[in-house]
DNA sequence: TTCAAGTATTGACATATATCAATTAAATAT
DNA sequence: ATATTTAATTGATATATGTCAATACTTGAA
């Protein structure tokens, strides 16, 4: 974890519709500007640990990230976050405590900003306010997804899932580059890595996918898409 | 669907800190009680479905309800709801479709609220904005927390989770009437419901709950908790 | 280039959990 | 009160998935 000077702004983070940072004030966004912190990571560090204080939220500036709870016996990772994509306000708004922790996959770099002054932003900018419940309750959204799917599917579905999830949410490409290990595989999908190993090998010899050079490319996406709804 | 003339008043219902309407002004809460629908529903009802559009939330008044994910295989219940409380808030700004299925446990009486009156209230009452916040936080929390127990524990471990949820959260008490079905165990657990019942069945004959004209008793809560912890 | 350490793969086997069918008990309607 | 339906229980069996141990492959360090 290196702490450099600063080698990006706010207002070129904050691209497209979808930002946080879309109703904010010029007064706003130099407040955040004047108080983040830009910080860098090599790939597996930790960047916030379950249970520690939820002082700070990041925003994600570049590189990858798993969000996980862990616990002796194994880790779930309940997303995977790409940039640019805000990490930690459900803990900081929730509990005030880290419920997960969160990983680099690849190197990342990542502005921290200090809770208090998006709450000191919150308290007066209504329209921030709403963005930030719509952002929460699409995360509510998304992991009562995860759970329903998890609860309810085969190693066959899960794997069609993760699949998808990656190619569609994560890379945004077909073929993607497989830069998680077999053992996230397994931590997204509640498997252990030998049964993801196993899965992935049938849907090849299947001709669903293929794997070269640590690509993979999803051939089949209708037989993909009725196997994460039938198993 | 039965639908009352009024029985309750919204600041009846305003009790404790932790209520969402703790924030409200007093025309903030004339504007609810004046455009609110006071709904009764026998056991088995539904109050909302899923795939449905999400124009409004709930305030359970009394009853509990759970909240559920349908598919053709099976439904898996993300969690019991005991008045007073609101329900659909995530949907409403996350989708404004509904991701689950609300139906009736119990008697229930129920507060239809329309969503642009709710957010005709954020937009001016920055307060209740916060508020909103740290309920759909904890919300996301919660249900994080469900899909890592589902995730990793084993059947006893699910059980043991289930049976202090309903303990200790739903029912605050103990012993506690069972006012579900076996089969709402199962969905709750993600098990099928002949292994709830033969893991109740083991735990009755290992002395840690007793149960009695439809009532459980949790007798080793220390036990309990380590089967929680490790299966 | 070789070595060491981690990661991926494979096969054999154990086990947890689901499924199916039959029976009993409880709730509801007639 | 009796019949009918629904829910709970039980046992036998099938199946999905995990575990363990051995081997191969990568990757980075020396």
């Amino acid at each position: 974890m290196k702490n450099l000077s600063k080698t990006s702004n706010c207002s070129a983070c904050n691209i497209g519709i979808q930002s946080l940072f879309k109703n904010l004030t010029k007064e706003d966004i130099e407040l955040i500007e004047t108080n983040r912190l830009e910080v860098t990571f090599k790939p597996n560090e930790t960047i916030f640990k379950q249970g520690t204080n939820a002082s700070h939220i990041i925003c994600l500036h570049s590189g990858i990230v798993k969000i996980y709870t862990e616990s002796k016996k194994s880790n779930f990772i309940l997303e995977l976050v790409k940039p640019v994509e805000f990490v930690g306000l459900q803990s900081v708004f929730g509990d005030k405590v880290f419920h997960c922790t969160t990983t680099s996959i690849e190197n990342v770099s990542a502005c921290f900003i200090n809770i208090d002054i998006i709450k000191s932003i919150i308290s007066h900018n209504n329209n921030f306010c709403i963005d930030i419940i719509n952002f929460i309750s699409r995360k509510a959204l998304f992991i009562t997804n995860r759970a329903t799917n998890i609860a309810r599917k085969n190693m066959n579905g899960r794997i069609a899932d993760v699949l998808m999830y990656l190619s569609n949410e994560i890379y945004n490409a077909n073929p993607f580059p497989v830069t998680i290990s077999r053992q996230d595989i397994a931590d997204l999908t509640a498997m252990s890595k030998e049964s993801v190993i196993r899965t992935l090998k049938n849907f090849k010899n299947s001709g669903i996918i293929k794997e070269e050079d640590k690509y993979i490319e999803i051939l089949k996406f209708d037989l993909l898409n009725q196997i994460s709804e039938h198993g």
